[in-house]
RNA sequence: CGCGGGAUGGAGCAGUUUGGUAGCUCGUCGGGCUCAUAACCCGAAGGUCGAAGGUUCAAAUCCUUCUCCCGCAACCA
């Protein structure tokens, strides 16, 4: 069986995640779950990044340790990502002694090759901030945050030799035209960085504590890119003698699923370290969007944020993944307000899917008790229509999902419920009903609907796994095939409302009475 | 002149590679149907395709200039 690694960036464990940020795991278990259908062997790994200086910071003015800081908010991540019901296969922790042990000897093996060097870090440093800043950061030459001077100021700091791997990765990128998506961050990786030619980037810190120490030096605590990029390693089980069996499986990644800010991250120093370390590259990374609340930023400062829970609570889980999974296009920032929520919901949810998976149902109840075979074939050009439609669904659902559109692979799995719902009005069963003498073309009718509608469920079991399987439930039927089924038959569940309508004004009213 | 992406009916997008009746979803209006969650189906209105100029028999699509928006600009998870 074919092996499929994805992955997602850890999160940042120092705050809960916002909708926005949880979009990146939803969007994984998509593809996961596709890939898991179509007959892979798949590993779907995520977690939490939980060293670094402002974690250190914020544990204090909790009043706790950084442990004790990083269980909570570790707890608090990884609920999210069980509540929007991604089938992740592993969550890793970068406090893993195991991954941090590896961290080190990486580290180690890297300096002993000579690939890192001691040296100073220098830069603008504002004493009050606590940061350093580049020239081009800086306001009239001030600190961009609280406008006061900067000095220069040097740190002795371990450095990674970028530049001795930036022609054999500028070799690699040219190559493998499809290794960063969309395209348009591949070529600002090129002329930004590759170009102009790589600085040697600084590895390590001593201004705190709470990280992985320097094997050969612990006055050092190992920066994040070695830390929390190698996760994508250490925990399938890499060590620096090549590692075991399960490694050598999975690695190298399929995909790196990633936010378009840590692009430059994943494509030059992650892909350069792997280089270093004598390892293959991940066949692809993709930076995507974000997801906008309104035109803004999500951000506390703007108080426009949406929790991943609270629109569970809303809305349902599977409302939730499809409208990030659908409204997010692959190259361009998606939006995300209450109303175009509850607009998704009542046209596509409630209109196209629920209601015709009612309307099927019910009329097969009505007409035949619930039991539909396919023994009265009936050959004409509107069934004939039909039946090629949905051979051909997954098909296309294919194509768009082999190139990560996963919202315009929504929309094939719509386009067949809409065909099906145009189907019952070309058909219009209620009058075959009427006459004895149709009766086969009626129940040829109705099986072909059920199977358009089982056909569907199969596919969205990727995106909404939880109405798939009501829908298939009702249907009663374990068939659980992409194509139409000739030899299938029936005997229905009732029929259950799938999707509620929303009262959107009174809705906003609920929503506003609970924010205040 | 830092690099790149974008500007298409009220909204969101496709079409630009390989010039040739401007398409989709939502919204609006009208009609049909009654199996269904006032759902579904059909039809209509609405666009000088950011601006100006050029190439061409023909430009949303190719070329030039300009305007506006967005991303990136190196140690920010």
């Amino acid at each position: 069986m074919e092996k499929y690694y994805i992955s997602t960036a850890i999160a940042y464990a120092s705050g809960k995640p916002h909708i926005g940020n949880t979009y990146e795991i939803v969007l994984a278990d998509a593809i996961a779950r596709y890939k898991r259908r179509k007959g892979f062997d798949v590993y779907f790994q995520t977690g939490t990044d939980e060293h670094g200086e402002k974690i250190e910071k914020k544990a204090m003015e909790a009043g706790l340790t950084p442990q004790e800081f990083v269980d909570k908010e570790y707890q608090t991540i990884k609920d999210i990502w069980d509540v929007m019901n991604t089938s992740y296969d592993n969550f890793v922790r970068t406090t893993d002694e195991h991954h941090k042990k590896i961290v080190q000897n990486i580290f180690q093996k890297l300096y002993d090759q000579g690939d890192i060097y001691l040296g100073k870090y220098e830069g603008l440093y504002c004493t009050p901030c606590e940061s350093f800043w580049t020239e081009s950061q800086l306001v009239d030459g001030k600190c961009p945050d609280c406008h006061r001077e900067v000095e220069h100021r040097e740190e002795e700091a371990y450095f990674f030799k970028m530049s001795k791997y930036q022609q054999q990765l500028r070799e690699y990128i040219d190559s493998h035209p499809d290794f960063i998506q969309p395209p348009s961050r591949k070529n600002e990786m090129i002329h930004n960085f590759l170009e102009p030619g790589l600085q040697d980037l600084c590895v390590s810190r001593t201004t705190f504590d709470w990280g992985v120490k320097v094997p050969f030096n612990d006055k050092h605590v190992v920066y994040v890119w070695i830390d929390a990029l190698s996760n994508y390693i250490t925990n399938i089980g890499y060590d620096v003698d090549g590692g075991n069996t399960n490694f050598q499986k999975w690695w190298p990644a399929d995909l790196h699923l990633i936010g378009k800010d840590i692009v430059r991250f994943h494509t030059i120093y992650w892909p350069i370290l792997l280089m270093a370390l004598g390892l293959p590259l991940p066949k692809q990374i993709f930076g995507h969007p974000w997801l906008l609340m309104g035109n803004d930023k999500m951000s506390k400062s703007k108080g426009n944020i949406m929790y991943a829970d609270d629109l569970v609570n809303l809305f349902g889980v599977d409302a939730i993944r499809y409208y990030v999974l659908h409204e997010i296009p692959f190259a361009n920032d998606g939006t995300i307000t209450y109303e175009l929520i509850m607009e998704r919901i009542n046209t596509d949810l409630v209109n196209i899917l629920g209601n015709l998976v009612n309307r099927t149902i019910t009329m097969a109840h009505k007409y035949f008790n619930g039991a539909i075979t396919n023994e009265k074939v009936v050959n004409n050009a509107i069934n004939h229509n039909y039946i090629a439609a949905i051979v051909e669904t997954s098909k296309l659902l294919d194509e768009k999902m082999t190139k990560l559109e996963v919202g315009a692979s929504l929309d094939v799995i719509f386009d067949l419920l809409r065909k099906s719902n145009k189907y019952i009005d070309e058909t219009a069963p209620w009058v075959l009903a009427k006459d004895e003498n149709s009766r086969d073309l009626l129940e040829c009718v109705l099986y072909n609907l059920l199977e358009g509608i089982r056909v569907s469920a199969v596919l969205l079991s990727s995106f909404l796994p939880d109405t798939s399987k009501e829908i298939l439930r009702q249907l009663n039927t374990d068939d659980e095939t992409d194509t139409f089924n000739f030899e299938g038959r029936y005997q229905l569940n009732e029929a259950k409302i799938l999707f509620q309508r929303l009262d959107i004004d009174a809705k906003m009213k609920e929503i506003n009475s609970n924010a205040n």
